[in-house]
DNA sequence: GGACGAG
DNA sequence: CTCGTCCAACGCACG
DNA sequence: CGTGCG
């Protein structure tokens, strides 16, 4: 019997199979398993969730049983896992904010398979530090995604802006823009929402920003609502709820073309990270201002 | 997953 | 002590 | 207002 402790934390029903077999062969994932997962990587996800908000979406009877998304911190938790009061439209309310490794565990522990973030943290609450784009496709075509994926960062290039790519883990790819954080939600909100619209003009055919399910057709939809307050995105090297337990992977934009999204999960992030450093490592000495980005979209129309 | 109340 | 029950989101676009 | 959506 392996030891179930990990980072200092005891982990309750070590072998409880939170990923069945699924693909076949592929080998289930235990709860210890994702708490050793989250371990590994907490040296190079951390960077990504300190001091953001953290929407937990658990799984405590595994992928077949019921799971439900968390946002208020529950009772029970201890006090040295940060936590944070956000506004709400109601009260007030206090969220997980996910510091460190022990924390990041403890959430496995939980069974929060996938933890989301906010897009701004405890030190600026109004105002979003990252930019997102969340390409989800309407069908099983990868080239269309990805086509649209480069167009989305082709546009930001040319507005003067540096991008990461990752995979989303599940159907799609994310494009970050790390912010300063100046402006509100609704404003940097209201620059994605410009930029799709002028990507939409450009290919009508392959490109929406429909939110209606049945207004899409076949055609990559542009998910711009993720930037808004309260929103949340998948983290990058979060586990996805899916079989095979697959993984948010940042990637370089060579490897687009070649890495689906749910190209690495659980099993092989570790191989890659060994293999490569993580694209995303300076992620946060590129903070960036939207001011001359958005002075070139108006200048361009929008 | 954990708190809690009934038995 | 064991077992059953209960609880665990929300902002926003659109019709 | 209710519903779909992520
Ligand atoms: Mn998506
Ligand atoms: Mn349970």
């Amino acid at each position: 019997m392996s030891d179930s402790t990990v980072a200092g934390v005891e982990i309750s029903k070590p072998d409880k199979v939170l990923f069945p077999d699924d693909p076949p062969r592929s080998g289930s994932v235990t709860k210890l398993d994702l708490a050793r997962y989250y371990d590994s990587v907490a040296d190079v996800m951390l960077p990504h969730l300190r001091g953001r908000p953290v929407n937990m979406e658990r799984f405590p009877d595994g992928l077949g049983g019921f799971s439900f998304y968390e946002k208020k911190v529950p009772s029970h938790f201890p006090d040295w896992v940060h936590t944070v009061e956000v506004a709400t439209a109601q009260d007030p309310q206090r969220q997980v904010v996910v510091d460190d490794r022990r924390s990041l565990v403890y959430l496995a522990q939980q069974a929060c398979v996938t933890p989301h973030t906010w897009l701004c943290t405890t030190k600026a609450l109004d105002q979003p530090d990252q930019l997102v784009f969340d390409l989800d496709p309407s069908d099983d075509d990868l080239a269309k995604v990805r086509k649209a994926t480069r167009m989305v960062g082709e546009l930001l290039d040319d507005l003067g802006l540096t991008t990461y790519l990752k995979t989303t883990g599940s159907r799609g790819y994310h494009v970050l823009v790390p912010l300063r954080p100046r402006l509100g939600f609704d404003e940097v909100r209201d620059f994605a929402h410009r930029c799709a619209e002028l990507l939409v003009e450009k290919a009508p055919d392959l490109l929406t920003v429909e939110v209606r399910k049945a207004k899409r057709g076949r055609r990559v939809y542009v998910d711009v609502a993720r930037n808004g307050y309260a929103q949340t995105a998948v983290p990058a090297y979060a586990v996805r709820a899916r079989p095979g337990a697959p993984v948010s992977t940042p990637i370089t934009w060579d490897e687009l073309s070649r890495v689906p999204p749910t190209k690495y999960t659980v099993r092989t992030v570790g191989r890659r990270l060994a293999a490569k450093p993580c694209p995303w490592r300076d992620v946060r000495r590129h903070a960036q201002s939207l001011a001359r980005a958005d002075r070139a979209l108006r200048g361009s129309g929008r």
